[in-house]
DNA sequence: CTAGGATCCTGTCAGC
DNA sequence: TGCTGACAGGATCCTA
């Protein structure tokens, strides 16, 4: 579920709310998610948050003991940071990830699967309803040596930069060019999805990007130009910064002034789960395809097979 | 090497 | 009201 501009929006979250923060406990109410064996817990109780980083969909929080906690969301996975004592919607309190109404709920709840407690009684719940997403524990500095980080490609530009650049440089247009023209036979959208590609893209912004260049998702790349495929890296680029830039799927998105309930795709999704809804271009109503396995949205107007 | 399908899990929703 | 099957904002593993 969460790609890079929802992850990137828990980082920029919780780098406010954890730096400085000293571990007090951690409970572990899931194995699965929690794949750290028992005697290297020493390196997290009384340890402190230096930083928090992001690489793809991979969140990272380094700890004073030179160890870094690494979470991956995958499809359901949240985060949910709370201040003793405080209302939900207070905004030291911070929520962010899969917008279910765990959200809102007392905590631990049954989607509960860790929970870590500060020094100063605050906590940081990891919710995962599939149980498909992981906490793991690394070196620092043998993170970036783990297999499914190494072979990441590039990110389109670095979104956590507070000004997010304008344009992608060209030797990552042409490291991703080069990468996507290895699978002349697939489908763009599939291709895309590839995180040793191109990192962080999942299927919002890949059927959202795919919209804005015009693309039908099933061509194959061979169909397609050099100049359709930069257009491509433009739109999924552009939607990843609306949505980081709308604050994501956070709490504060989820929870409408009114108290009623709100749906962050509405911020900045033209396609993604408005089927029956009409073309924000030329009014053709959104249909729902599969491609790659994945359910996809076009215009059937805008986005012609080639 | 690439392409495509099954698989890990829980919950929800459409259709009978 | 059950029941059943499809499907879900991910990525890996297996086979051809």
């Amino acid at each position: 579920m969460p790609e890079l501009p929802e992850v990137e929006t828990i980082r920029r979250g919780l780098s406010k709310r954890l730096i400085g923060q000293k571990i007090k406990s951690i409970t572990v109410l899931e194995k699965k998610s929690f794949q750290i064996a028992d005697e290297d817990r020493i390196w997290l109780e009384e340890s402190v948050i230096k930083s928090v980083r992001r690489r793809a969909k991979v969140l990272m929080i380094d700890l004073d003991s030179d160890y870094t906690l690494l979470f991956h969301l995958k499809m359901t996975g949240q985060l949910i940071y709370r201040e003793p004592n405080s209302e939900l919607t207070d905004n030291r309190n911070f929520a962010a990830g899969h917008p279910t109404g765990d959200w809102l709920m007392d905590l631990p709840n049954k989607s509960t699967r860790v929970y870590f407690e500060f020094e100063d009684a605050s906590k940081l719940f990891f919710n995962d309803q599939r149980k498909f997403g992981w906490i793991k524990l690394l070196p620092t500095e043998k993170v970036m040596e783990q297999k499914f980080l190494h072979e990441l490609g590039p990110e389109i530009v670095d979104f956590t930069q507070d000004k997010i650049p304008e344009k992608i440089s060209e030797s990552t247009y042409k490291q991703v060019l080069s990468a996507i023209r290895r699978h002349n036979n697939a489908p763009i959208k599939a291709v895309i999805l590839d995180q040793k590609v191109v990192a962080g893209i999942g299927n919002i912004y890949a059927d959202e990007g795919l919209w804005g260049a015009k693309i039908h998702p099933a061509t194959v790349v061979k169909d397609l130009t050099d100049r359709e495929l930069r257009k491509l890296l433009r739109e999924v680029k552009a939607s990843m910064t609306r949505s980081i830039e709308s604050g994501g799927s956070t709490m504060q998105t989820f929870v409408k002034a009114d108290g009623t309930k709100g749906n962050y795709l509405d911020l900045f999704a033209n396609v993604f789960r408005r089927e029956g809804l009409p073309c924000p271009r030329c009014q053709t109503e959104i249909i729902k395809i599969r491609v790659a396995g994945r359910g996809t949205h076009i215009c059937p107007k805008c986005q012609i097979k080639h």
